[in-house]
Formats: C-alpha cells, sequence, structure tokens
DNA sequence: ACCCCTTCGTGTCCAAACAACACCAAGGCT
DNA sequence: AGCCTTGGTGTTGTTTGGACACGAAGGGGT
C-alpha cells in the first residue's frame, strides 16, 4: 500500500535567530518579507527545505541566500506547526538559533528579502507568522546554553578582553555581574588562553586579550568536565 | 505565484519515547512494527502528523492508537530529517518524549503496531530508521530536565515515599544518591506536601507518603524560583 | 512472646563554592 | 602634570554540598 501517500502533506521550512551583539545590546538578525503573506512584515530569515538537503544545511543555506551571512555557529531550537500558523496552508518549521560576530558579517538583503536589519532582541518590531515566539523561546535557551556552554565567544571577535566577554553574559543575562568574581569563574574553567597581546588603539590602559581555546575545552569534557558560569 | 507548492514535500511524522519505571529500572515503550519497512522491528510509537491537529496533539494521538497509552505528560525533544532516515521517501519526524506512571496504564497493541513492549533504556533492542539516536537523546535530555524541573514525579503513583523518589533520580541518573542529603534537598525546595499517611502492606516499619504540590510549585516559580535538585 | 530482618528517619562536620566588597595601576588626552 | 577612563587584583563571611552511622518502627517467622 502507498502509506506515504495517504497523507496531505505539510510544508516544511526552517528558520533562523540569529544574535549578534552591538554595543553591549543583543540583537537579532531579522528581514523584511517582500512577498505575501506578510510582505512588508519583518520576519526570520529561513525557507523551505529542499529533498536532499538536512534541516541543518537547510537553514544555514536560507540564511545565507536571504541576508548574505554564511557559516553560522547554528543549534537547533524547536518545531512549530500549529495549523494556522500560515495563513497559506499548513507549513511546520524546524527553527535554529546562532550566534555571529557581527563585524564579521555584512548583511545585505537577497533572495525574497527586502531588507536586513538587526533589532534588539528585547524589542522586536511585529514579527511575521509565530516568530515572536520564536524569538522568544530562542532568547531563553540562549540564556540557558550560555551558562552551560562556552558558546558566549561565538559572539566576539577571536581574541578578546574579559571585560568583552562579561559584557556578553551581562547583555543576554540582562543584568551586572561582579567582575572580580566572573573572572575567577571563568578563567578557574580552564578554557581561555591568555595571550601575549593587549588591545590597541583605545584611550586608556590596554586590557589584555585571550582567545577560547576549543581543543582544551573538548580534551576537558572528555575528561567528564562540565563548563558552568 | 503559487510559492507554497515549488517544493517537493517531505512527509511528517510524530514519535514518542515514553520513559516508564519498574523496579527502579528505566524503560522505554516500543512497538514492533507490522509493516515494511523494519516490519518486525521495533520501534517508538509515532506516525503522520493529520491536517487539522497540532504537532502535541499529533504525538498524543499516535501513542493512544498504537499503544493505547493515554493523557501522558509529552514534551517536545526534537526534530529528524536526515534525508534517507526512511527508506521510502523523505520524512521529518518530530520526536518528543513523555514520562508516565506505568501501574496508570496497560499497553496494547493496536493499530499497525504487532506487539508493545517496555524495554531498559540502557539496553533496546535494534530499533528501526534512526530511532535508537532519537532514544539515546531523550535519555540525555530527560536527566538535564530531572535536575531542573520537577518531572521526576510524572513517573510515580500520586502518593510516593521518599525512598520512591530518590529511587527515580538514581534510575535516571545512573547512579546511588545519599539518603539523608537527597531528602534535605528535596524537601527544602518546599514543593513536596508531607501526607498525614503512611505505605500500606509493606513488611517493614512503613515511609511516609509525599504529595507534588503543582499549586505551590507554580507560585515559587513565579517569584523566580528554580527548583533544582 | 520473642527475635529477626528490612526499611525508615534523622544531624554534624568539613570542604568547596559563592557573593559582597574597594583600591591602585596603566596609559592616552588636554 | 594632572585628568579621566578602564584594567587588574584578594579577603572575608555565608551558603551550599558531600561524607558519614545508628536507633526506631513494624511485620514475619519460630
Amino acid at each position: 500500500m502507498s502509506f506515504t501517500y495517504r497523507h496531505a502533506r505539510p510544508a516544511v521550512t526552517v528558520d533562523c535567530v540569529v544574535f549578534g551583539l552591538d554595543d553591549e545590546l543583543l540583537k537579532v538578525l531579522l528581514i523584511q518579507r517582500d512577498r505575501e503573506p506578510f510582505a512588508g512584515r519583518w520576519a526570520l530569515p529561513g525557507g523551505f527545505v529542499e529533498a536532499e538537503e538536512t534541516l541543518a544545511q537547510a537553514a544555514q543555506r536560507e540564511l545565507t541566500e536571504e541576508t548574505g551571512v554564511a557559516k553560522v555557529y547554528l543549534e537547533q531550537l524547536a518545531s512549530f506547526g500549529d495549523p494556522g500558523r500560515d495563513p497559506r496552508d499548513r507549513v511546520i518549521t524546524v527553527a535554529y538559533y546562532g550566534l555571529v560576530r557581527r563585524l564579521d558579517h555584512a548583511p545585505r538583503a537577497a533572495s525574497d528579502a527586502r531588507a536586513v536589519g538587526w533589532f534588539p532582541a528585547s524589542r522586536c518590531p511585529p514579527l511575521a507568522f509565530d516568530h515572536g515566539e520564536i524569538v522568544a523561546l530562542a532568547r531563553r535557551r540562549l540564556q540557558a546554553r550560555l551558562r552551560e556552554q562556552p558558546v558566549g565567544f561565538e559572539l566576539l571577535p577571536r581574541k578578546f578582553t574579559l571585560s568583552q566577554i562579561q559584557g556578553v553574559y551581562e547583555a543576554v543575562l540582562g543584568r551586572p555581574l561582579d567582575k572580580r568574581n566572573f573572572r575567577r569563574k571563568l578563567l578557574a574553567t580552564g578554557v581561555l588562553r591568555e595571550l601575549a597581546e593587549t588591545q590597541l588603539g583605545v584611550a586608556h590602559r590596554a586590557a589584555r586579550l585571550y582567545q577560547f581555546d576549543a581543543r582544551e575545552y573538548r580534551a576537558r569534557v572528555k575528561q567528564g568536565f562540565h563548563f558552568e558560569v
């Protein structure tokens, strides 16, 4: 029997919630839709899954097609499939969230995006479909992940100061942290490599630069180490 | 333009990883498939999403249709959609995981299940599709959830002893816990109501019964309380 | 009636982790 | 030279976490 075909098939899409940091403010990358439904509305970059790609590949591809942002750290968030979430038809979307170093990427609108922009994560414009809900979930997930996985570094340049990484945590968690306690705890994880360099071109004492040591991190994880801040 | 129809549509299914407890051993509810592909193989209960139901509803429905197990605590786990995970066709599945009080349910095979059975979570038979991978992820998620959300009670009768709930934690986490420390920590959360009753019909000193106080839990959460064991 | 066996229920101490807290140093700018 | 900004550093008191042992209760068996 053609069991496979007995059911009306929903369309399947992927959507990406991409976070970036800007002046210590957490922002989300959005596109302005060029087509109905919701033409002119801001929305998450995303689109239909093609036949021969994985879900994660589809997310990367759609993100790049619509915004020019490529090679991003992406992780699956959740799927949304309420009937009626898309007025056209039954559409089930698999949402991903990701983090980028904003300066490494210059988003440009393409594909069916009329424009691209960064918006404060806590104050997005009204979004198309149920994308507002997806962004809200992504923020909560990010907050939880940040404390248990070394993902905060993805928002910073490869070399960063301790003050910068503290800024990341404060921006995402939304509360100030104690400088001394934060440094002690983060350095105690042993996954930061202290560099010989310091900042350049700042109008005050230059801070030491650090780098996340992914190799060391993986080695420690293998031995049961659990990152936590 | 019929943008909606430009893409070959994958089929969308839901699958359920239902955990239950049995003699302090964590088990998973599986069905034996009656049809190709993988006829005769054990697999997760699940099936195609219908047009007018949410994903969560589809999960509950399929679970009940195939195993008779109804009204289960279910939570979305993740989606799996690699091309080739189903030999028939492109199939994307949204996986859910859930917890049941085993004594409240007497599974019976139905629909396209030839048989139903409970298997130790750490020693399942070879499973159809990528279901082994899904079970593995569900176990990891359950371990994490158990420590941060009061979900362990879902595996026990409504009234339980402290030794029983400790057994739940030991079964899921896979390691023994100290009785006095565990009790101190769990009671300190303040979400257990101590009942006037004790166990009946045991051949030794009867233990006091407790009940999870969901109302109190929600009230505390609203005030920023974070359950943790 | 007595003993036995099993499970219940309880408190202390030490170690580690955490939170609060303030001042001098460096270095560009005017 | 002095100013202004940010960098970098330790101690202390409090809280939390983990190790650890024994008498009490109560049904079963003799």
